[in-house]
RNA sequence: GUGGGUGUAGCUCAGAUGGUAGAGCAACAGGUUGUGGCCCUGUCGGUCGCGGGUUCAAGUCCCGUCACUCACCCCA
């Protein structure tokens, strides 16, 4: 017998409604919005990433499922899509239409990580981009819409988390001013900060040891004391935008996003409904990924939001209506009857109805059993006796009342019934 | 890559000190002749993850291995 592979899902039908009924809600609000879905395709060329992300990112260093086709191309199953929609925006030359492109998207993306709660090797995202604009009303906005999509599907208790880490310029002089800072003291930090140190410095903020954090507490100098006055003047927009929009937030100067492209804000929402991995969605502006990609300079703001980790809260806080089945059942009782039956269910399905008839060929009372096990609002019962009188049988399976109907007629008789 | 936990019927789980397995649910069939949901009865269903070892005897002890899971790193 053949295993999915770990990390991997299979999505069973009794849970495929919640994906449809989440996915119409996503994309409900977001074309309120006026974002327009983008598909690109599930692998790229490996560059795309390593250029786009950063090579010394963890994703790109150690987690896509990278490998070479037949023209010995070496091609990347995509561990995110911003890098791909931008691709596809400046491919497709999006920017000659309009200034400004907004985008969504819904699939699946890979990364070669050891699964846990909430971490998947192929998991979905939904996420969007604004592209074109340089200003803090579409970061604002991002926010807002990813917010106000988790309280529409009935979550309320989540925590949104921002930050700017400025522009290129002046984060450039925030970690020289970090590093140099800190370089006397690297002895003291553990062994992977001193790595970090030198690596990647802003990832010292993510340490979870105490001895570390006091360390940071006491020397690190605060990103936000050294952006420019452009930077502050954004990030202070942003912040004023998002209250008059009744987004709650707080500022978490020690937020930093694994992805090298950001610049400006960046931002996190999390619960304390998902496991260890508890943030639901993370984004931020990245000013220079379109001129990292080769294209025009092209400022742009976006958010990627986990599905898998979304519908674990949904499920948690029970927000998810059962979905309403809708079925006629058609019973049969001989084979002199299938015919018949079967020339009635094609008809009603013509009719816009939804029909199912036994292919068991079972007892009627195992035909009733099952069209109550399917939640049908009607049975309709054709035997062999009601062939030759030229009727039928319907049974409201609700109030359990039948009626007998001619078979002959049975399409008009049966619509002021069903209705 | 590192560490912890778990692995017994389709599902959820019980199986003290070792003596070759059970429950609930599900499935299926009956409870009079062609009618579901409740109830009752019965039936089906397991090489106890896999491989070694100890023992007269192992689901139960030991070793190994695989899988799943949670956590670290990082991220959605």
């Amino acid at each position: 017998m053949y295993h999915r592979i770990k990390g991997t899902r299979d999505i069973l039908p009794d849970e495929i409604y919640q994906w449809h009924y989440v996915e119409d809600k996503i994309r409900n609000y977001l074309e309120r919005c006026n974002y327009q879905e983008i598909r690109t395709p599930l692998f790229e060329v490996t560059e795309l990433f390593a250029r786009g992300i950063g090579t010394d990112t963890d994703v790109v260093s150690k987690e896509m499922y990278t490998f070479q086709d037949k023209g010995h191309t070496s091609l990347t199953l995509r561990p995110e899509l911003t890098a791909p929609v931008l691709r596809a925006y400046l491919q497709n030359n999006l920017n000659q239409l309009s200034p400004i492109t907004k985008l969504y998207y819904l699939g699946p993306l890979f990364r070669q990580e050891r699964p846990q709660k909430g971490r998947l090797r192929q998991f979905n995202q939904f996420g969007f981009e604004i592209i074109g604009s340089e200003h803090p009303e579409a970061d604002a906005e991002v926010i807002q819409a990813v917010f106000a999509i988790y309280q529409e599907l009935g979550i309320n208790d989540l925590k949104v988390r921002i930050n700017s880490i400025g522009s290129r310029d002046s984060r450039r002089y925030y970690l020289d001013l970090l590093h140099k800072t800190l370089a006397p003291h690297a002895g003291e930090f553990c062994a992977t900060c001193q790595q970090r140190l030198e690596r990647n410095i802003l990832r010292l903020f993510d340490c979870k040891l105490e001895s570390c954090q006091a360390l940071l507490d006491q020397y690190a100098p605060l990103i936000l004391d050294h952006l420019s006055n452009a930077d502050i003047l954004h990030f202070e927009e942003v912040q004023a935008l998002l209250t008059a929009a009744f987004v709650p937030f707080e500022i978490d100067q020690k937020l930093v996003r694994g992805l090298d492209y950001y610049t400006r804000t960046t931002f996190e929402i999390t619960s304390s409904l998902l496991g260890s991995q508890d943030a639901i969605c993370g984004g931020g502006r990245y000013d220079h990924l379109a001129e990292d990609l080769d294209g025009p300079p092209t400022p742009a703001v976006g958010v990627a939001s986990g599905m898998e980790r979304l519908l674990m809260i949904l499920n948690e806080i029970q927000a998810i209506p059962q979905p309403t089945v809708d079925l006629i059942y058609i019973a049969i009782l001989g084979d002199n009857a299938r015919q018949a039956a079967f020339q009635l269910v094609s008809r009603l399905r013509a009719q816009g109805y939804a029909v199912e008839m036994d292919f068991m060929r079972r007892s009627l009372k195992a035909q009733m059993r099952e069209a109550g096990k399917k939640g049908a609002d009607w049975v309709i019962i054709i035997g062999e006796d009601e062939i030759q009188k030229d009727q039928l049988i319907v049974k409201n399976m609700t109030s359990g009342e039948q009626k007998n109907l001619q078979l002959s007629r049975a399409t008009e008789q049966l619509e002021t019934i069903l209705r």
